[in-house]
DNA sequence: AATGAATGAGTTTTCATTCAT
DNA sequence: GATGAATGAAAACTCATTCAT
């Protein structure tokens, strides 16, 4: 289905279909439900393969995690255009992010939900990519800070918090959209920048971020 | 442990003991990976008695999910004081969720992680308390809108998707509080509330919500 | 439901309540199948007193087994007037079992069905029961020899075989008629009689035995 | 035990094993006292060898009926030889019949008691085998009569009838014979050819049917 | 490079049965 | 005369994992 069946194949290719088989079962069914034998059914193999090549299922999940959390960071570097204003980093580094965990619903529930849900193997595989991801915003966030005023006042667990709220907020941002008829992914975007650069305050008393003119 | 080891006691008080370690099981281990033998040592019984008092593993982890649902929704409501401008109310709400998730950290882990991470039964009994956390946050900008100018120029929907983005991020928050050794309840709210209220833009220039003097 | 639930009755009433229930459930679900908790719930009574009372399912099934052999048995008997001639006295015989059992189908499921089904215990038990009945037609088929003809011919084992092969084709008529629109509980009797009484033999000829004029 | 044990066998050949073993089991125990685990053992494999072929304790006993059903069936086609009398195809049906039920009274305890004892999965498996041996009879009767005078006098629903009783009758005997020692095949054929062709009332009166000479 | 055959250890769930009152 | 509270033992079923080829 999708993978040719059954046919002598090298190895990195079998791998790579097994992958794809595993990150779509672990997504959807969550990792203890997921089966080796479904993911090796629907990957088109046996499951001595599975393990010959993946060893067991705790590896092959990390290896998912692995190749996921890869996958999405290199989604957010690639779409942002360092050298610009902060807020303008930030807005397309948010697009990148929602336009790629979109694309990849199975690889981010498996980022989101189960790498978090199943203990300390995967939990701390995970905190790697999230890191990468923190100390992205850190260094908008901070480098702003800087151009604007001279100290980065801000200290470091604080802007952990910030990062971690503005993750929280875009996911729950885009299971809304999602789940909204006629609400689009960039209309939730432009609805999170101002959320998180306006702020409630500011937006109460009518200062809404405005969203750059033509980027995309 | 806690609970009054084995002997004849009342249904009711059983149940909240199953309930406990119900809880405490579930929020540690996850839904599939913890097993009822577990769960009935853990609450001082026998495995039966489990059963005929709560039916089944679904039965007994949706009866976990309402009562922590219920008990965070409560802890909210009687933190706010009614009446008070938007930005002291929110601050109240935000204190009372933080602390009751700090100090139930199973509980939370049940509600944000594992409800929603194992299908359909479960996720749809996580959306009603959700639901009534947005309603409250929606609210609350609504009114501190109208009081801030006088026409509502934010639109309904705009209004929606902010609410969502408020939940969402306090509930990322306080999973990342549990998770993160040294940060109190108090300080996820104060980081929550400079980046709901405030916004990146005005932090960055050092304009952050001042939290109001006296509260508790 | 029938019972008159919970209030303090004398022993003997509480026990045929709880012989109904058990009769009902054994005869629907199957020995096995059947549990304590279900009789008990139907009898309107709790489960220990249903252990007070008949000690054992095992007890409680040879119970129900004794109970409906007896009335299938003396059903029998007082449907036969002694004296008459032996096709007469079979032809009695014969409505009188398919009346009672048509009326008790889950008595007659215990001790057709489940009775035998269920090894050694309750075989024997029912085998009590099957063994009044061959006597029954085996004293009219020696009878009726010994008046037809001077010798009894026909040896004890073969007068076995030709009563259970005479309850056998009942059971399947019995069933026949039930599943088969337009049959009558009578005209399956008579059937039942031409087959035995006759045989194929003299039916095919043409020579079918003539049921008695008014007879009940 | 008969079953060469435990190493790599192609899977119709276990499959065959596992059958073998579990009409055994559900013969002798019925199929809710059967367990998987004894089937398993007496089958020479693991319990997961056995849900991997036949999936659920439904499936494979459903699976011993049709087999045993089938089995059945052949036999009788097979005994019969056809362009003969009616009674003397009767007969041959009959012996061979009883010769097949003698031989295997496991699977005709499966079909007989069991599988009918049994609620509606298995009920139906067993009644188109069943439907097969009626519609066997009935022709036998139609060609029986039509050969002993030419009028076909036994209007359609009374062969039907007289079809089910016969079958009933054999049912009932073979489970007879095998309960009884010392009960051959041949004596139970004669006994029931007897009782169906000639009728008690010939037999009373000294007229058996006399069995061909040379038959076997 | 790839697989059909096989299982140990564990899961959820049920049930007959008893104890203390 | 009657019951709410409690359990030991076993059942059906699943799964990650390996062996022999």
């Amino acid at each position: 289905m999708g993978a040719v069946k059954n046919k002598r194949m090298p190895r990195a290719v079998r791998e790579q279909q097994m992958l794809d088989a595993a990150v779509r079962t672990f997504g959807q069914r969550g990792y203890r439900a997921a089966s080796m034998d479904e993911i090796a059914e629907l990957a088109g193999v046996s499951k001595p393969l599975v393990y010959l090549y993946l060893n067991s299922k705790e590896d092959l999940f990390t290896a998912c995690i692995r190749r996921e959390a890869k996958a999405l960071t290199d989604a957010v570097r690639a779409g942002v255009q360092p050298g610009l204003a902060a807020d303008r980093q930030l807005w397309e580094g948010l697009r990148a992010f929602f336009t790629h965990t979109a694309e990849n619903p199975d690889g981010w529930a498996v980022l989101h939900l189960q790498a978090r849900t199943h203990g300390e193997p995967f939990a701390a595989e995970v905190s790697a990519m999230r890191e990468e991801l923190v100390v992205f915003v850190t260094q908008l966030i901070v480098v702003g800070a800087r151009e604007a005023h001279r100290d980065p006042t801000l200290p470091e667990r604080e802007v952990a918090g910030l990062a971690e709220a503005l993750v929280g907020a875009a996911e729950s941002l885009a299971a809304w959209a999602n789940a909204t008829p006629g609400v689009s992914a960039k209309q939730a975007a432009a609805t999170l920048m101002n959320f998180a650069w306006a702020g409630l305050g500011d937006l109460m008393e009518g200062r809404p971020w405005s969203p750059p003119v033509r980027c995309g």
